[in-house]
Formats: C-alpha cells, sequence, structure tokens
DNA sequence: TATGAATGAGAGTTCATTCAT
DNA sequence: TATGAATGAACTCTCATTCAT
C-alpha cells in the first residue's frame, strides 16, 4: 500500500529530524512508523534511499508555500520580499531537513536526483523573473535562467547561514534579510 | 605531538575525498597516517570530530590562494573577479571536501565550531569592501558587515551548484561564474 | 524464544564454570549455546546480566535438593544435619558459580535482585523452624525469621570456607562440618 | 621507593570503592595516586595484584580496631558484643571492599595468600576463645580452633547480609545484631 | 627509578539484512 | 504483503603494556 510508504516518509523525516541521518536506524524508523523491520526494505534500500522523497515533499512545501503567499497584484519587489520571507521561514522551520538534503549529497550515491527535483522551483523563479523583465520591473539584459539559479542561491545560503551555521537572534535575522534583499534588488536592477 | 595530530587531519582530508565520510573507517585514516589505532584516539573522539580541523585547513587555504591572486593594483571588479575565479577553483578542486563539510554540519554537533572558522574568512571580505568603500568604488550606502557575508554566500552557493550539486560542463560553469560577477557588481554599485 | 535465553543461561553456567566470569567472552558464551553473537543482547545486556538469572538458578537446585533429601519423619536435629549436608554438597560442586554469584555481587549493579532471590530459600528456612518449633524440638523464645537468615548464613560461610578459601581436606571439612552442626545445636537450643 | 607503593594501595582503595573492580582500570589508580602509567608496572603485575595488599589492610584495621575496643576486664559476653559491633561497623564502612576481597577470589590467581591473610584474625579468636575458656565462661568441649572460624564466619556473613546484600533500617540492623550475637552466646554455652 | 606517548590486539556492540512464518 | 526474531560481519573503542627518554 501507498499508506505504508507513506508512513515511511513522515516517520523518516521526524527521526532523521531528531537525531540526525547518521545517528537514526532504520529500527528508530519503522518504530515510529508502527511498522515491522523487513516491512521496510518492501519500499527503500536503505535510509538514505529516502532521502530524494523527503527531497521532493520539502520542495513541495516551499512552492506551495510561495504560490500561496506571493500575491502577484502588488509590485514585484514587494513578492520579491515574502520570496525571501517565505524561503527564511521554512528554513527556519526545517533546518534540520534542510542541512540534510544539502549534505545527503555527499553520503549518497542519489546525487542525480538532485538536479530534478529542484527543477520545478527552478522553472517557478525563471517564470517570476520572466514576468518581472515583461513588467519592465527588472533589467532586461538579465540571462534569466542563469540568475534565476544564482538568486535562488543567494536567497537560501543567507537563510542557511542565519539558521543552520550560527544562532542568530531575531534581529540580526532581519538586518540580514534586509542585506539580501536589498542586495539582489541592485542586482536586478530594482534600484540604482 | 603536534605532528601526530597533523598527520590524522591530513590523512583524514586524503580518505574522505576518495571514500566520501560514510565509507571512511578510521582504520583507513590511521593506515594511511602509518599510526596505531589507539593513537587516533588520544587526538579524536571520532571521525567526525576531524571535521573542524579539516574546515580550518580548508578556510586557510582558500584565504592563502585569495590573497596570493587577488592584485590590489587592479580595479576593484577584476579583484572581485578573482575572488569568484579563486572560490570557484577551490570549490572545484576540492569538491567532495565541501560536500563533506555541510554534510559534517548534519552529522554532528560541531555545528557551533564553525562560525568561529569562518570569522577570518569574513573579515577579509570586510576589509576587501571596507577598502572598495573608501575608494568609493562601490555604494556608499553599504552595511560592510552584513553584505560581506551575503556576498561571501552569493559566490560559494553558485560554485557549489557548479560543482557539488550538478556536472556542469566548463561553458556553462562560465556562463554561470559571468553570471554570479555581474549580479555581484549590480548588487554592490559597481555598475547601475 | 524462552528456549534461547535457557541456552544462554545453561551456556553462561558451563563457560563461567570453565574459564571463570573475568576471562570469559560473550563469544564464548554463545558460541557454547550455538547462536549468533547478536542474538545474547536480545536477552542481556552485558555478561553480568546473566549473574541473577544463574542466581536464581542455584537456589532453585538448592532448594530442590533440601526438599528431596530432608525427611521430615526424621528428628529435627537429624533433619538439620542433612541441611547442612546438602548445602555443603551443593557448594561443593557448583564451588565457582557461588564464587562467581558473590563476586558478581562487586561487579555488577544487580545488588538488589539478590534479596529477591534469597526469598524463597529464607522462606523455606522460616517454615522449617516454625515446624520445629510447633513440635517443641527448639527454643520458644527464637526469632523464626532473624534466626533463619543468620542459620543460612552461618551454614553457607561456613560452607565457603571449606570450598571457597581454601582448600581442606576431607577429614577437616568433616569436623568443620560437625562443629558447624553442633554450634547450631546449641543456638538453637537443641543441646544444652 | 615504598611511599609510591603505599600510594598506589591507597588509591585502588579509593577508586575500587567508587567504581568498583571491574570498571576500574590501571589508568584511573595512577591517575589518583598522581603517579605514571608506568611506574604501576614497577610495583604490581595487574590491579588484581594489589588485592592482597589491600585485605591485608583490611585485617589490620578489623584487628586493631577490636583490641582497641575490646575490654578485658569485662565479662565475656560484654566482649563478644563488641566484637559483633566492630566488626559490623567495619563491615558497615568498608562494604566495597569487603565485596571486593570476597569477591577478588574469583578473579583472581591470589587465592591461596587469603587463608594466610586471614590467619591472625583467627589466631586472635582462638586466644579469646581459649582465655574465656580457661575463665570457665564457654562451654569446655568446644573445638576452640574449629569454633573460631565458624564464629568468625557467623559474624561477618551475617554483618554481609546487613551491609552487603541488602539495605536494611538501622532498626533491622539491630534486631540482627541481637539475634547473632543471642545465636553465639546459646552456642557458646554463655546461655541454656 | 620514573615517565607517559604510543601501541595494537581483541573485546564489546551495533544494526542492516534475511527468511520462515 | 507483512512480520520480527535471528543473524554475523564489521565496526568502534578500550586499555594493559611497552620502551625510549
Amino acid at each position: 500500500m501507498e499508506d505504508k510508504k507513506d508512513r515511511i516518509i513522515q516517520s523518516a523525516i521526524h527521526v532523521f529530524r531528531e537525531k540526525g541521518i547518521e545517528k537514526t536506524k532504520i529500527s528508530d524508523i519503522v518504530k515510529d512508523a508502527g511498522i515491522a523491520q523487513g516491512t521496510f526494505y518492501l519500499y527503500f534500500s536503505s535510509k538514505f534511499a529516502v532521502m530524494p522523497s523527503i527531497a521532493e515533499e520539502m520542495m513541495e512545501k516551499t512552492l506551495v508555500q510561495i504560490k500561496e503567499n506571493v500575491d502577484e497584484n502588488l509590485p514585484f519587489s514587494k513578492q520579491l520580499e515574502t520570496v525571501v520571507d517565505v524561503v527564511f521561514a521554512i528554513t527556519d522551520e526545517y533546518r534540520e531537513i534542510f542541512a540534510l538534503i544539502y549534505s545527503g549529497l555527499a553520503a549518497t550515491d542519489y546525487l542525480k536526483e538532485w538536479e530534478a527535483i529542484y527543477e520545478p522551483y527552478y522553472w517557478w523563479m525563471r517564470d517570476f523573473l520572466m514576468q518581472a523583465k515583461a513588467d519592465g520591473a527588472i533589467r532586461e539584459a538579465l540571462d534569466i535562467q542563469r540568475t534565476a539559479e544564482v538568486l535562488i542561491g543567494l536567497i537560501e545560503s543567507t537563510a542557511e547561514q542565519c539558521f543552520l551555521y550560527s544562532q542568530m537572534d531575531d534581529e540580526t535575522i532581519d538586518m540580514k534579510k534586509k542585506a539580501v534583499l536589498m542586495f539582489a534588488e541592485y542586482a536586478l536592477g530594482l534600484r540604482d
């Protein structure tokens, strides 16, 4: 049943968040999922094999949040601010999971899957920038595809600096948010 | 003796690069270092405990390279280009190590140490921007501290997108480099 | 299954007797029991954790022997003599095990369990003395509970002096037996 | 120097009491003694080899206490009571050490040394009973040697029941003391 | 005598994986 | 499909012992 597979994924997220991927045993996951040890292997070949499913889940969560919160009627800079807000909020809430996702790379042979998983995210950002360009909100000469990726990298890396690599207080986080936003605005040509 | 500790760090880097952190056994490291199993534990409590020392080593390598290559007599934009070149080159050469460093984060309780390790890097970047501001090369209103951190995040995350999370061809990498550089130049006010 | 646990206990007794508790490795026990190394840990957390189960076994053995050999139709002094004989015989046969049991005490955190294990033994002795008192065989004023415990201590400690702490010849052992019996008889009021 | 050897013995007692003999490492002892790891081996071949020295120390302590406290001018039953008091007090204070001493047997090849160590104790008790017999305080027919050993076993085993194998409250301990004393008095012929 | 860094054999323990039910 | 007791290879880590100083 799909149900069992999903319970494994949810439990894996839950346990990974609590103990970290290293210290998590298959037995922890199945205990949390309330299924038998052997059942796990009917769906995944190892704990690392669950990671792509988890990443997909997180990606969807982020995109859903962005789509729900970005109001297309507002000026582009406001929309961009919302994107930053959402990415920061989700990186905060799921900080361990993001650490896992970025790190899982080193541990696994699932590298190739990540690109594909990020694709919808990149697509959305390209559309977002394309629309802004069409509206004349951002610089005409921008290479949309490259810029979309760089922008996502910029926002995420800054959010990670805030939540993964240090324990900043809210005020500092706010300053970083403003800094990254201004940085992006100048870079995109919203300001000059 | 410090000598033994250093040999462990060097061997750890060496073996981690070859096998990945997961598949590396302590016994692999000590074999490579030519010391006894027990000696390892005189200096580190686990293979993960070596990570901060490795990160420090990488940080130093990067800074040394940057300092060696950045020519202060050239215009700021040229210098910035060199920084990007160096970060890309080192991220390329030590891609597995960088993957480890990020993955180490998730696996270990050494999170708090990273901030301290990055400090010299941030310091250099602050000086770099301060000088540029003094020379009137970049926007007057910039928050130096925040911008230094955001900029490092921007360059590194893009480099990682190139070398860690995908296998881009040289041409694409070059386009990304140009994109990130232009992005930064606009953001800093080198262009408008 | 209970079967596996029991095989571990029996093998532990067997191997402990041969090699002593110190020199016994878990691997010795599982080899003797014909089970896998990991299976041991499903039932016990260490070799010392087997000790309470072993003590229980010995206690039962002793009580069974006593009950089988004490003939209630004989006079009380004869019955007491039989008890001494049985305790001496079992202490002799299982001298290593008894040494283990006492040594186990020092080594483990299972101290508290011993009291509970001795209980059935104490109970039998209390019944035994109660009956004797009812028959007018022993002193009326005796505190049954305390005396039962003291008496067991007396007999066991003497048996241990014979078999554990020294290598006495049969003649000396016989003299000690007589001495302890006379000692007890006077103490209980069988003689005066 | 004798000084170093003595510091090892004192530290061994100290550490054994705190951690138990099993869990004590040579390194614990030398750390406590403030000497180097290698120095230990100049005086003892293993941690178990320290046990006879410790036992000797305890034996002396007990005898000294007995001699200091037993007042030969008081009636024999009073003197016997004092012996019981002293043995109980010392067993209480050094309960872990006594557990070690009795248990050490199982672990070591020093078995033969124990008998010799107990000898002075037995000798004192024989003298004690001999004197009592000469004074007509106890039964004429008693086998002094055997009875001395049995009596020591009786008192010690009861004290151990109180302090080693259970955690009795003071009242219960007092009742046991009375019981063992009365037991001994009847056995020796002080009462009838 | 005294040191203590270095050793390395070998013990304990884990845990992914299997397979009879 | 689902189970979970059993497995045992493979790992980490300890710690008694040595020896050059």
